[in-house]
DNA sequence: GTTTTTGTTGATTGACGAGTCAATAAACGA
DNA sequence: TCGTTTATTGACTCGTCAATCAACAAAAAC
């Protein structure tokens, strides 16, 4: 029955079943077993193509974070403000494809393991830097000198919202998490 | 050899080779064993005295949370304005004996945790209640209806703050960590 | 002085799970 | 047609580790 061209297939439903699995159990002591079998395959055909479990939730990430990029960068495109384009950023932060239960639930684990494993520490770093670097850019006409000072506390606060969203009884609320970073944005351009 | 009473000095060292050992590893897939061993005792009587590994760490995080409000709590008697209650409670949350890479990993690793277990849960609970209650109560004569707002934001700054230390590669730096937040708060304060 | 309580551990059990391997089979290319 | 590549899995290996147990020792209590 081999159908040939499984693989890229093959990789998105486990990337896909890691990330359900990984909200599921809530921590990286999901086996490869169940993910398989969620993914509609054996464990032994994921072996075959991520090599190991962390590589598997590697590709998970690169995965997460490759779309967030991607909405990041649709809606800055679709701002025309400086403080438009730093709202923009925001709002993406708290997008339906990433601020979900799952989604969640892997950054945190994402975290636990940006500790001790360098592969997950840089590609974390990658992250913090774009987000920071892109708040800056924003805020830099209208915010001078104390743009990146601000854009770090806007850091600080999303995460913080995402690590909130963590113990909700209720799905993530976007709104009600992201209102009070976007008061503090005004807030603090007001200020300038 | 056995010499009496001694339960509590082996609950301590075990709660504080917990927190190390965890620090260590980065993860809750420390053992008990090394835990055991980092303490002078075998594994056995680790379960003797708290019966599984996860109520060890319960244990070690309910020690930390004891630290923490008994750091608060003097903070808070020895300022005597609204605002000086606001930021005493703000360094507390950098204290040396809290902004510690083992504590802050740990502190990680029980948000983990309290996504699937109701008692790390409602115990992270009982702490972000007091922290956001702390904080409104202070902040309630200068900044009157919008206290709760400001409070919940610093709560999440705080958490955020710890997040980005997990990754710092020098050791946690409080002032570093804790300056934007009161900068946040003197804005904040401002506008009312 | 014997019984009970408290402290302590080495050895063992029992389960589980990551990763490997050998085998099977379809598709492809020459 | 035949060798090679790709897809796929069941069975197995090898570790690891939480938790339990049986046993021993010293205090304390009676």
């Amino acid at each position: 029955m081999p159908k040939i061209g499984m693989e890229p297939i093959r990789r998105a439903s486990l990337i896909k079943a890691t990330i359900a699995e990984i909200g599921d159990v809530g921590s990286l002591e999901v086996t490869v077993s169940r993910i398989s079998k969620r993914a509609g395959m054996s464990s032994a055909l994921a072996h075959h193509y991520f090599g190991s479990k962390e590589a598997m939730f590697l590709a998970a990430m690169r995965h997460v974070l490759t779309v967030y990029g991607a909405e990041v960068r649709g809606a800055l495109s679709a701002a025309d403000t400086p403080e438009g384009r730093a709202r923009a950023v925001i709002r993406a932060s708290f997008s339906a494809a990433n601020f979900r239960h799952e989604v969640i639930a892997a950054w945190l684990n994402f975290y636990v393991l940006a500790q001790t494993r360098p592969e997950a520490r840089r590609l974390l770093r990658v992250y913090q830097r774009r987000l920071v670097s892109n708040l800056s850019h924003a805020l830099r006409p209208l915010a001078g000198g104390r743009a990146p000072e601000i854009a770090r506390n806007i850091a600080a606060m999303i995460d913080g919202a995402y690590l909130h969203a963590v113990l909700g009884e209720e799905s993530p609320n976007s709104v009600q998490a992201s209102a009070p970073i976007e008061t503090y944005l005004t807030l603090a351009l007001k200020d300038c």
